[in-house]
DNA sequence: TAGATTGTTAATCGATTAACAATC
DNA sequence: TAGATTGTTAATCGATTAACAATC
């Protein structure tokens, strides 16, 4: 009784309603139009009442959506009020970057592990948390009850320590790596490829140039 | 006369393709059809070719795609072929690691200097590349023709700092504020929200675990 | 009550897939 | 030439937008 398949696209949108509406609860405003908060997020007023009504009906006629209590159920239906323990993979510059971002804990992603192949980093802290060494990652994961594992490790390794990963029952994967990882279905898998992300900023910037050449000469 | 507008969603794909085809070199494969292509990457044949035609006829009937050609002809869409001077503004932990990795070098990608607010960090060295401050921008971006921007700042910062880009001349910023940024039409923004990317994953692992929830009761 | 605004159905638009003639 | 596979048109599918009755 799964209702009806909530598209990609509207799960995408989630968060950032999430944060303009964190953004509307720090400036006090105590409720909102779809009409209001679309001129604001540069979407369509039908399109937030669309896609809200995937999850129930938040708002109430002749009034508009409560910002406070949309913004909890929001974060109920993005699994925020839940407690993700997590673990990195790689405690490489982008670890650690990511290791340092606080922002996540309060979020309910609480890292609890970070994790290496190259020995020299044993035992090294980042954030209070000590770099452990691969072989101890099943033990942990199972002891940890670990649902998440951010994976920063090169390519040639990503591959490899994912099925280490899953084979030991880790339930999803954020992906840094610049590889597409082979998981089953029940293994979540979200990417973050970042070199293709500015790529795709190259583009804009190499068609726009070549969209205005012709006016210039 | 820039002829039929290409969907984001098409330009979303092409790294993917572009990465894939690199892969098939290093294998040293010479020619590929849409089919088998499909079959390696997990999309259909014929979003395959609907793609690339939207660029030209890469392809041969009864041979397929030359992999290096191909390759090539996307890095050339994509603007890699050409040096893109690129600057980045925050030296905290994120900043540190992208310019760190060293893959966007040769993409054509050039970090010629780091930025920040803080003047504790003024001096220091990333990379053979020493923090400045945000006061000598404005000439660092005219003299070094800097065309991107790449920024890590907190929230709070960022939107005065894209404003100040803007201001300078930056044709295209990679934010990876947790904030939208106003910029006119001609500045192109490519947003990284890591927290929303994690945020999806959360509402996958707690809907897959609803759905399989009334099964073991 | 009158005005405002949602929830929801219907219409439109765009993107993906299927099919096949063209052609290497 | 016969077989393979593209380029491209047509059909389908899904997502976005518009419209409006329901209702607070």
């Amino acid at each position: 009784m799964d209702a009806k398949e909530i598209s990609k696209a509207v799960i995408k949108r989630l968060p950032r309603y999430y944060r303009y509406l964190g953004e509307l609860m720090e400036e006090k405003v105590e409720r909102i139009s779809s009409n209001d908060l679309s001129k604001k997020m540069h979407v369509t007023a039908s399109q937030i009442r669309q896609d809200l009504n995937n999850f129930g009906g938040f708002g109430q006629q002749g009034y508009g959506y409560n910002v406070e209590y949309l913004y909890t159920e929001i974060g109920k239906i993005l699994g925020l009020d839940t407690i993700h323990p997590m673990i990195i993979l790689g405690a490489g510059n982008l670890g650690q970057a990511l290791a340092n971002y606080g922002d996540f804990e309060k979020r309910g992603f609480r890292l609890v592990g970070i994790f290496d192949i190259n020995p020299v980093l044993e035992g090294i802290s980042v954030r209070g948390i000590e770099i452990r060494m691969i072989n101890s990652l099943p033990e942990f994961i199972r002891e940890n009850q670990v649902e998440i594992a951010i994976l920063t490790l090169p390519k040639n390794k990503a591959k490899e320590m994912a099925k280490v990963l899953i084979d030991n029952g880790i339930k999803a994967i954020w992906n840094f790596a610049h590889t597409d990882l082979d998981a089953p279905e029940d293994v979540i898998v979200e990417n973050v490829h970042l070199s293709e992300s500015l790529m795709a900023l190259s583009y804009n910037l190499s068609q726009y140039r070549n969209e205005h050449k012709e006016n210039k000469e």
